[in-house]
RNA sequence: UGGGGAAUAGUGUAACGGCAGCACUAAUGACUCUGACUCAUUCAGUCUAGGUUCGAAUCCUAGUUCCCCAGCCA
């Protein structure tokens, strides 16, 4: 933290001041103030029943960059107060997923279960003080009592017990002496409350299930609203940061933490979560996506999952940039995904070797290139980078190119292959077109050019140039491999947006996941790890799919480049 | 019909009573051994109506629209 002007005086604004999101203003400002003794602290607290999607990123972003720019600290901690909802499988790829976005949580990894102990403590002392009872009452009755939106609740009947009563009663839900829903335990607010969170909320609930972590030791689990606030206390977060929907929450929040006698009260604060387009988002649908087998799985390239996003290519950077780029508001906005697309495309440009890989492949023979001859050409790895160096690429006299890159009556724009017309094969030699061999159908089955000696590496020598240039791989020596091409899973904008009788489920786009087989790549393309993230050149953005063997190599796209000469084509 | 929030180019986000700015998208051009990258240019905005003020996106009043809340989920 720098020192901060103290507001002295009416000017009460720092003209250096940076300009802050809402969020990091009031840090800064704490920080100001000595609010928490300019300390700051902040925590990412999922619950462990599903697996982590961009939204939740843009959280883990938020918190942990915060403490890191306030010199804090961050926290990693399940909400897992609920057993029947939470499986260890949760916590592991939760926390895999945390630490491959590069949030670290150090030695501060906590569960809301190791607190219960301590929160049974704090409700014993809310019942003595009269500020919570034990209620009788099934959920549908409960429910009757709440009253609505626009009506005032009714007290329960239970409401009034002693003190002696409720610790009773209260010990003995512990002690597992009830059934699941025979009782529960409330705090004594305002049942007439505008407030439906303030209308004596429930604060235990009976459930005899196995818990991942403490097994049958507890039969009573707090509930959200009362646990959240006491994780956050023990723990000494100073801003606890969470989602709009939990605005109405935080008078109870509140509540709470000021009903305990000297507890750290953390302040709660809102933002709005994140929507992207083309894309759903909420936990149930993402899971009916998977059970229903409208994907391949929490990973699939195609979810926005974190581990979706890693299997399609984008690294942590990819994505920490976003969550950077589009800010932080209490406004309830979609992003556009092409936002994120830019974020992953300027990242992988910086970072990423170059290829050449033949998708579409058609064959070229160099009729005056020596029959058997090959020879090495050197390709420079990341025009980007020179640190990435060169390597070899083996050439010969019969090529693959893509088959849109031969057009037989091209127009004036058309700067690649076709009849008389020289390109440039990258790093290696000018050819020009002279003739095509075709099938009696009118397929073309091999194009026929002849290439210059003496413009060996792409360059020649009588400074002639060419207006294309195209990539291509050796038919003498490629390796074969799949290619699995992806666009956005939803053809629309906004899957959610649907007439009366259809569901999200119509909106998938059938043709979202294509399989390429029979792709040409070029040798050095066969060796990479898992995981490795390549340039295609021309073409795109790709990585080495966990399906990848070395005898059948499998790239995913992750994206393809810009390409205006295709969007050029689309108008014509 | 209750309460709590929010509204700034197509999208997202700044401007803290003093020149409405940035990024993405789109379009055009330059450059180019990737029709990529990069660079340049252009299109485009304060929800509405009043008021306060020398001056309002910002303050006030009224309205409009959108989001959240009636789990023993988080």
């Amino acid at each position: 933290m720098s020192e901060t002007t103290n507001n002295t005086g009416n000017d009460s604004v720092n003209p250096n001041r940076e300009s802050l999101d809402f969020v990091r203003q009031i840090v800064a400002d704490d920080c100001a103030s000595g609010k928490w003794k300019g300390r700051v602290a902040t925590r990412f607290p999922p619950e462990p029943n599903g697996y982590l999607h961009i939204g939740h990123a843009k959280s883990i972003v938020l918190n942990s960059s915060i403490a890191q720019e306030f010199g804090g600290t961050f926290n990693l901690r399940f909400d897992d107060t609920n057993p029947v909802k939470e499986e260890d499988e949760y916590v592991q790829s939760i926390m895999g997923d945390v630490k491959w976005l590069g949030a670290d949580w150090q030695d501060r990894l906590f569960f809301g279960s190791e607190y219960f102990q301590q929160m049974y403590d704090w409700a014993v002392e809310l019942i003595k003080k009269g500020k919570a009872y034990v209620d009788d009452l099934n959920a549908e009755q409960i429910r009757e009592y709440r009253g609505t939106l626009t009506s005032p609740g009714k007290p329960s009947p239970y409401r009034d017990r002693t003190a002696e009563e409720n610790l009773d009663l209260f010990e003995r839900m512990k002690n597992g002496e009830f059934a699941n829903g025979e009782k529960v335990l409330r705090a004594k607010i305002d049942v007439e409350s505008n407030n439906l969170n303030m209308r004596d909320p429930v604060m235990y609930r009976i459930l005899h299930a196995e818990h991942h972590r403490t097994g049958d030791k507890w039969c009573i689990y707090p509930m959200y609203d009362w646990a959240h606030g006491l994780e956050d206390s023990l723990e000494g977060i100073t801003h606890s940061i969470c989602t709009l929907e939990f605005e109405n929450h935080r008078p109870l929040y509140d509540w709470f933490l000021d009903n305990l006698d000297g507890v750290h009260h953390p302040q709660q604060i809102e933002f709005a979560r994140l929507n992207l387009t083309y894309t759903v988002m909420s936990k149930r649908k993402l899971l009916q996506l998977v059970t229903e087998k409208h994907v391949n799985g929490w990973d699939d390239p195609r979810m926005p999952t974190i581990s979706g996003m890693r299997r399609r290519g984008y690294s942590p950077e990819c994505i920490r940039s976003f969550c950077k780029t589009v800010g932080v508001a209490k406004f309830n906005s979609t992003v556009d995904v092409a936002l994120l697309e830019h974020c992953v495309r300027a990242e992988l440009n910086k970072t990423s070797s170059r290829y050449m890989a033949v998708l579409d492949p058609v064959k070229v023979v160099i009729t005056n290139y020596p029959e058997g001859q090959v020879e090495y050409l050197d390709a420079v790895n990341n025009p980007e980078d020179p640190a990435a160096g060169t390597r070899q690429v083996p050439f010969g006299r019969e090529i693959y190119i893509e088959r849109n890159d031969f057009m037989e009556d091209a127009p004036k724009k058309f700067f690649r292959l076709s009849p008389g017309r020289e390109v440039r094969l990258r790093y290696a030699y000018f050819v020009t077109c002279q003739d095509v061999v075709k099938d009696d159908a009118g397929n073309i089955l091999e194009i026929h050019c002849t290439y210059d000696p003496a413009t060996r590496g792409g360059d020649s020598p009588d400074g002639r140039k060419v207006k294309g240039t195209i990539h291509w791989v050796s038919v003498a020596e490629n390796v074969k491999a799949q290619v699995r091409s992806y666009s956005h899973l939803f053809a629309v904008p906004d899957p959610e947006n649907v007439e009366d009788g259809k569901t999200f489920l119509d909106n998938i786009d059938k043709d979202s996941l294509k399989v390429i087989d029979g792709v040409y790549l070029e040798p050095a393309l066969g060796k990479l790890e898992v995981g490795t993230r390549v340039q295609f050149e021309r073409l795109g953005y790709y990585c080495v799919d966990l399906d990848s063997t070395p005898e059948k190599p499998v790239y995913n796209l992750t994206i393809n480049l810009r390409d205006t000469w295709a969007k050029a084509q689309k108008k014509m």
